[in-house]
DNA sequence: ACCTGAACACCGTTCAAGT
DNA sequence: ACCTGAACACCGTTCAAGT
């Protein structure tokens, strides 16, 4: 219980910091050099380097280790989400407005997103303002316990799982060898044994995904995530209409 | 063009393999290595140690690289998922068994699921059979064009991104640090400024992404999966009704 | 054709020691 | 309180050389 363990990681206090570090500014750093590089690429050393500093310095302001990094990145980036919405509109709507915001904030850190979607520790640093936004939401639908549940767990799982798949990087090595290949794999579909696929190539090449050489930060998915977002509300307020309870959505405060 | 290059990695021929390693050994022993401990903690070196062999000999028989194995290692999973289908079936009916296998399939692996959600090069390898299954689907409800495209996008981006983030895996170190940290955040909700949140606390705590300390392959996503699929066929459906041709659905091979 | 062994250029993490 | 420098135990990848 001892104070001085929570303030390691924190803000320097008092004097301090003559040409000193802060926390804030590490993760800017890093996740610069992750949007300049990849995230494959990343490396505690380096980021230590273009600091200036010795590689120790980064694990006494950040908690202990790479993954903590991690998770401070993430929590920046989903940050002020919950603001997104307009506390005025009904809640389809406001669902519609704070997953836009989601993806829009994603979208400026592209190749951070998989801090977001595929890592635990990470992906738990979710703001509780943005969880409340949307289960308020979902309860003025007239969601609640396991239907609440699993609605929230649809919505996050759908959107949020199509965008780190629309933003999952490619190899590292720089050369085209793989766009190569992944083109060549195309021009080989055989219409005898897939003809829909082999029709449809030409329109479909390099935007859908797993028939693909770039990804969501090169080529446009706002069309499908559009139709994916639109299935979603649209269908949770058919179902919304159809609960016993049909008290017509009280906003919270009338 | 020489044929030399394109037998690199391929299985062995002619007499061959004395003590010789398979590329398919491999595979499956890098398969077991990481679902023995995890994705992060996997290394060709150690692969390697456990076939009793030279580091060298996996970039023999893999292509170049890790991420090369990591592709071939999807490819696997992925690979007998058309056969899922009932071919009599409607196609709504089609997909709902599609998807379920997709997975099942992942869920038999589930420590290699980064590799199919979140790595373009790796799940690009999806079988040429899945693709076609889908799209033949989705063209017998009417979808075509830019439909066509964004349903199949909606589809695989939400479904697959589903299960990428329920099996997102946790923190590499095994001390139970964070799981700690993640019940003393919950615990601490704010009834006041989180009343929702706080409220269904008991109900949705670890069951919920973004508020858990354990992933899909310890808690069961089946409902909110069964809920986003839902949500999905029916809306798609729905859609389909209303389109202008409305040839009600031929089936391929009446 | 298949495999070894050693080498190169890196990592993440820890820890005594400095100011 | 904040930072350095060196050390430990690893990596992925390449390449000559063996059989």
């Amino acid at each position: 219980m001892g104070t001085t363990e929570s303030q390691r990681g924190r803000t320097p206090r008092g004097r301090a910091a003559s040409i000193g570090l802060s926390r804030a500014q590490i993760v800017a750093a890093a996740v610069a050099q992750i949007e300049a590089k990849g995230l494959a690429a990343f490396s505690l050393r380096e980021l230590a380097r273009s600091l200036g500093v010795s590689p120790a310095v980064i694990y006494w302001h950040v908690g202990g280790a790479k993954e903590d990094l991690f998770a401070a990145i993430a929590a920046t980036i989903t940050g002020g989400l919950a603001e997104a919405q307009d506390p005025s509109a009904i809640w389809t709507e406001r669902l519609r407005q704070v997953f836009h915001a989601y993806r829009a904030s994603v979208h400026c850190h592209p190749k951070v997103s998989p801090l977001l979607g595929a890592q635990m520790k990470s992906n738990g640093v979710a703001s509780l303002d943005w969880i409340e936004t949307v289960l308020v939401a979902l309860a003025e639908g007239g969601f609640e316990g396991d239907a609440l549940r699993d609605a929230f767990n649809a919505l996050i799982g759908g959107l949020c799982g199509f965008v780190t798949m629309e933003l999952a990087p490619g190899p590292a090595s720089e050369d085209g060898a793989w766009e190569e290949r992944v083109a060549q794999r195309m021009a080989e579909v055989d219409p005898k044994t897939h003809p829909l696929t082999h029709a449809a190539l030409p329109q479909l090449a390099n935007r859908i995904f797993v028939l693909r050489w770039q990804n969501g930060a090169q080529v446009s998915y706002d069309d499908g995530y559009a139709v994916l977002l639109d299935l979603l509300i649209d269908g949770l307020a058919a179902r919304a209409a159809n609960f016993p309870n049909t008290s017509p959505a009280e906003p919270k405060h009338g």
